[in-house]
RNA sequence: GGUACUCUGGCAGAACGGUUAUGCGUGAGCCUGCAAAGCUUAUACAAGGGGGUUCGACUCCCUCGGGUACCUCCA
């Protein structure tokens, strides 16, 4: 597999010969996870779940910042501890991205727990004469790293002049950043320095190190960490280790709303409960997963409107295999072969989930044209279904099952309407499929027989109809 | 101002130096008691402008222009 790496700018191997170690950076845990979040984190759930899916053996681990500014402010704004907040919130991501369907990384380490580790780290850059003590903290001493600036581009003195940093007369240089700013109001820890808290930076230096080991495979976020974050991250790292951090630095492009980006002061921020609520995770990672994960995505009703369809066609497709009982007619083996090798082509090559897509739709559109023609037969079927669910499984989509009980009442209540509908009886008939309807099921009649459907509650659907009312 | 990315049909959006996918939408039709869903089929002068390289460019190069992001916290 190869993905774009942001530092060499190439197109590289992920080395899937051993288990591949991926980091990828969290959220701060201050308020709600919205659909920018939401983006990042499905893209690297599609990414493990291709490679777990080959039975590569993956470490995922992906870090909470809960000590920061943020949430102190709004622990102080709400009268409330900082770590209130941090509970709060990372309750709050779990129930967000349990239910997008987002697999559990290995391990959430949060910076409050590795205190030590990044003591001791900063101890480390100080012997090396990396970091030094000031006035208001330690800073790690930019000048001292010469590459800095070689994952985001940037030229030292182009940042300088450029600079719109406030000039600290207690630092060495206006580049240089904190990785332990000295407080007395809490939380704070006591250092070897001094009493306060980590900066941002170096809490996930140390613990992707600590879990990851020195060289690891995957480093990502969202593009907009790659200055400074991960610009520090790799100069804090290779200061500290001399060798090479991460492989390869993997960043996903932001999702804007109307071509801007998402952000609290502009107030176009779309929380993922929101469109949880509104949409339901399968629409979601459609949207999310409909354009390459390096560029922008823009959000819109529209675009997820277009995403619901799509999804109803995956319903009608899964339920229609389910339901196949024709005779097989047609050899279907080679173009799901098809099919398939296109589809893991796709994302072998940097994760082109759009493509992969394609190839998803193609075989569930093939799927409804066997069904529609009442050619799908039963072994057809089997075949179809055991692809269509691997596809499902990579792209995080789900189809709740649906238990014995409600499918023999379901069934009862289709001989009841066939029989309505064999005596002419349409009004009876109709009565029957609205009360299916109710429980969200829909019929589909083909020439000689009827099929039954679950269709997915979508809220924004309902609401769009009601207003057409 | 600097840096990066980006500019494809009504919309979304890929690949490729030589037939421009795919999906949505739209039109027509099929199926149906009706509907829904689905299917079939049709539909798009498509590549920001201007140069250049080439037998041939959407694809490579130059140039001008637009957009977005980052340069401060941000997924």
């Amino acid at each position: 597999m190869k993905l774009h790496d942001t530092l060499s700018n190439l197109e590289q191997k992920v080395d899937v010969s051993k288990k591949v170690k991926i980091y990828l950076c969290g959220v701060t845990v201050y308020d709600e996870s919205h659909i920018g979040h939401a983006r990042t984190i499905i893209v690297f759930d599609v990414l493990r779940k291709y490679l777990e899916s080959k039975d590569i053996e993956i470490e995922f681990v992906q870090n909470f910042t809960d000590v920061d500014d943020k949430i102190i402010n709004r622990a102080k704004v709400e009268n409330t501890s900082a770590e209130n907040i941090s509970v709060k919130y990372i309750d709050n991501y779990f129930k967000d991205f349990d239910g997008l369907n987002v697999k559990r990384a290995t391990n959430y380490p949060k910076a409050t727990e590795h205190i030590e580790d990044i003591i001791k780290f900063i101890e480390e850059l100080i012997k090396k004469e990396s970091a030094y003590t000031s006035k208001n903290g330690v800073y790690f001493s930019v000048s001292r790293f010469l590459e800095y600036g070689k994952l985001s581009k940037k030229k030292i003195d182009e940042l300088q002049s450029g600079s719109r940093i406030e000039i600290d007369e207690e630092k060495k240089d206006p580049l240089d950043f904190a990785v332990w700013k000295f407080s007395d109001t809490e939380p704070t820890w006591n250092s070897p320095w001094g009493k306060g808290r980590p900066g941002w930076h170096i809490e996930c230096s140390a613990m992707s190190i600590k879990y990851l080991g020195e060289n690891f495979d995957i480093h990502g976020g969202g593009r907009d960490l790659i200055f400074p974050h991960h610009e520090n991250e790799i100069a804090q790292s290779e200061s500290c280790t001399g060798i090479q951090f991460a492989k390869i630095w993997m960043h996903v492009g932001m999702v804007t709303i109307n071509g801007e980006k998402m952000s609290k002061s502009i107030g176009n921020v779309k929380s993922i409960k929101h469109v949880l609520e509104n949409w339901g995770s399968n629409v979601i990672r459609l949207f999310c997963l409909s354009g390459h994960y390096s560029k922008p995505i823009d959000y819109s009703e529209e675009l997820l409107e277009e995403n619901l369809t799509k999804w109803r066609q995956v319903e009608t497709c899964y339920y229609e295999l389910i339901h196949a009982d024709s005779e097989n007619s047609e050899e279907i083996k080679s173009i799901i072969e098809k099919l398939s090798t296109e589809f893991n082509n796709a994302l072998e090559d940097d994760l082109n989930t759009h493509l992969a897509l394609s190839a998803f739709f193609q075989l569930v559109k093939e799927t409804n044209r066997l069904a529609a023609d009442e050619r799908l037969g039963k072994e057809n079927a089997h075949i179809i279904k055991i692809e269509l669910k691997r596809m499902l499984k990579i792209l995080g989509l789900r189809i709740p099952d649906i238990t014995e009980d409600e499918k023999q009442k379901i069934d009862e209540l289709i001989r009841n309407r066939e029989q309505f509908r064999k005596e002419k009886q349409f009004e009876d008939a109709d009565k029957i499929r609205d009360k299916l309807n109710e429980m969200n099921i829909e019929l589909i009649d083909h020439r000689e027989k009827t099929i039954w459907m679950r269709k997915e509650k979508i809220k924004a659907e309902n609401q769009k109809l009601g207003h057409a009312n």
